[in-house]
DNA sequence: ACTTATAATGCAACTCAATTGCATTTAAAG
DNA sequence: CTTTAAATGCAATTGAGTTGCATTATAAGT
């Protein structure tokens, strides 16, 4: 499924996210936006979705974000997200979640959204 | 905090919430669109918010559900959301959650929302 | 029941994230 | 190189949600 071309706009996406982990659509479109379209920023994000590389979810705010894939666990395993109320900052908590199962639904997806205060925040 | 008058409209909204359970505001503003403006809907939603009436959250695709808040248990404790991919409906699901404790980070409030088919769709 | 203060509503305009169409450019295969 | 399909830029659009302000309705006080 590796359908994409390694244009700059990818290399400087992929890149951001070598140093924060989760990170919203609009900070990236910010981010960039002396150097890209902001469609562009949608598109590419969109593609690296589809090629397993990142994966997206909708945050408490109702913003879109995407997070790189982690090799060994399994992407489609579902993990929380975590994010800081006072600094924004975003990650991936490594911690596999059991979806709870009832009678009255057949689960196919989840997700587990956290909010409140990171270690730096606190310090 | 029950500061809300008993108008025609928080009649009617939260009438709404007898048959279904967690519905959308643009589902409820669609609803009654001939009955009251939009901004009402949004407004009374609100109160009945603060009254801690009702809870809200974000769904999978971004969009504010509201849902009546259960006298037994708490309003505050933490239960999943469902909703099925078919039909579009939405509901609390009634199981206490345990927020996973990790080092990193003080949570403060989750969200689990959980997507699939429900019974009627399945059947 | 009537008056009054304040909460609630309607309406129009606006914000902001996200999407779409189309012309142009660029990457990579041959 | 040349070719062509993928990627990009730009402008316009959609759609959820918000805001300001004038008007209306609720409920408390008389």
């Amino acid at each position: 499924m590796d359908i994409i071309k390694k244009t700059k706009s990818v290399k400087k996406i992929l890149n951001a996210f070598n140093k924060t982990d989760a990170i919203s659509i609009i900070e990236l479109v910010d981010k960039f936006k002396k150097e890209m379209n902001k469609t562009t920023v949608y598109r590419v994000l969109e593609r690296l979705e589809k090629s397993n590389i990142l994966h997206s979810f909708i945050d408490q705010k109702g913003l879109k974000r995407y997070a790189k894939n982690n090799k060994n666990t399994s992407s489609t395993k579902s993990h929380p997200h975590f994010m800081c109320e006072d600094c924004g900052e975003s990650s991936c908590v490594e911690i596999d979640i059991k979806i709870p199962s009832t009678p009255q639904y057949i689960i196919k997806n989840s997700e587990y959204l956290l909010t409140g205060q990171c270690k730096k925040c606190l310090a």
